[in-house]
DNA sequence: GTGGTCTAGACCACC
DNA sequence: GTGGTCTAGACCACG
């Protein structure tokens, strides 16, 4: 289930897109699986179809979905995405160091840190 | 000196406060250093004063300088960022490490990224 | 509504601001009520929606309201503000108090100003 | 002696004000006693001469001192002002207290503070 | 000259 | 329609 959260500063479109990009990458959705409607999504939602339209449209730029003109979107084989998507939080990942670095973090810490997120994460 | 960025999708004043952040964060800046006036800022930049003014506005609303009325700015002791700042830095990794982890990156891969960033990094 | 003192000195978003806050403190206006927006009370109070933004942006700030772009305006939780706003108002007291034993009022006087200010204030 | 905060919001002449109001009311300064002059009083505090100036004649407005053209500015009587302080002492007390109960304070919530204060603050 | 406030009017993204 | 950003230009208090 998709929970949106109104008080977010980011637009309704780009949660959705959030949302179902980590439901596609954590695996909670398979390859081929049928997305639903836009207009079922739209309602179930309570949002404007336009919405979800411009949000299945990045996924589909992004290589997370296929659509088929009369048939609806599908979620698209791993090997589209995992290369573009490990790149991105590479980079994502970076550019957050960098700025730690520069504001006095030293390697030590930092790894400490990760060490401890994904110990906290577990299975969850 | 600061470079702007027209094609970049964030607010100008957003790309001044993060510049004159790093700079400050960074050590470029000492402590009661005078930071440019609004208005000499706002000609060197080609921006309207108003655009600097808010960037000023957000940097002391934030603790990295202070004002005083018909003096002009100057940037804030240490002490009254440090900790903010740090909490705000290990809230980013630890977002940014949450997404890693659900696309499947592993603990290790993760610390490697980290060597490698802090060590490219040098003494930048 | 809201009327504003053009003699005041206090800077009219500051007014504003204080009205609205002494409203959803009093608990005139209750959790998630839609604020009016920032275009019609500009109308509604003759001044330029500029000045309502940024009166706006200082309630938000203060955690009394919470913006959703292209959506509007409402009021935050108690829980937002609460603690915050208890500090502030004992802060502001104990500066006043300092004042009245410094000029030579004693605490029996003092505390007969309050029962006094209490007491005519009823359940305003 | 009068230590001046560059990074108070509120204007020099006005901090210049205060303190020496605390010091005549808090007797500091007897009945005509001679106020140093304008000119010594800025090159001491290192400001312009016009701030001082300002101050005096708020002072002098408030009926805290007096000025003899061509001999200087004196401390008034204490009957002088004293009403006046008294009077203007409760309207601020007054205030903060409506806020106070505005946002929930309860009479015995707010006398503890008093005593609270009026206690820590002892023979300051 | 400095910052603080305000107005008038414009364009944009989102819904 | 909503808020968010930006410009241009004005007036004020302060020092």
């Amino acid at each position: 289930m998709i929970l949106l959260d109104y008080r977010d500063k980011r637009p309704i479109y780009e949660q959705i897109v959030d949302k179902l990009e980590r439901l596609i990458v954590g695996g909670g959705l398979e390859a081929n699986y049928k997305m639903p409607s836009v207009r079922s999504l739209a309602m179930e939602l309570s949002v404007n179809p336009n919405t979800i339209q411009r949000a299945y449209a990045d996924l589909e730029q992004n290589g997370y979905i296929y659509t088929v003109s009369g048939r609806g979107s599908f979620v698209a084989h791993e090997c589209e995405w995992r290369s573009g998507k490990l790149a991105e939080l590479t980079k994502n990942l970076e550019e957050v160091l960098l700025k730690a670095k520069e504001a006095g973090m030293t390697m030590e810490e930092t790894i400490e840190v990760v060490r401890k997120t994904f110990k906290e994460a577990g299975d969850d």
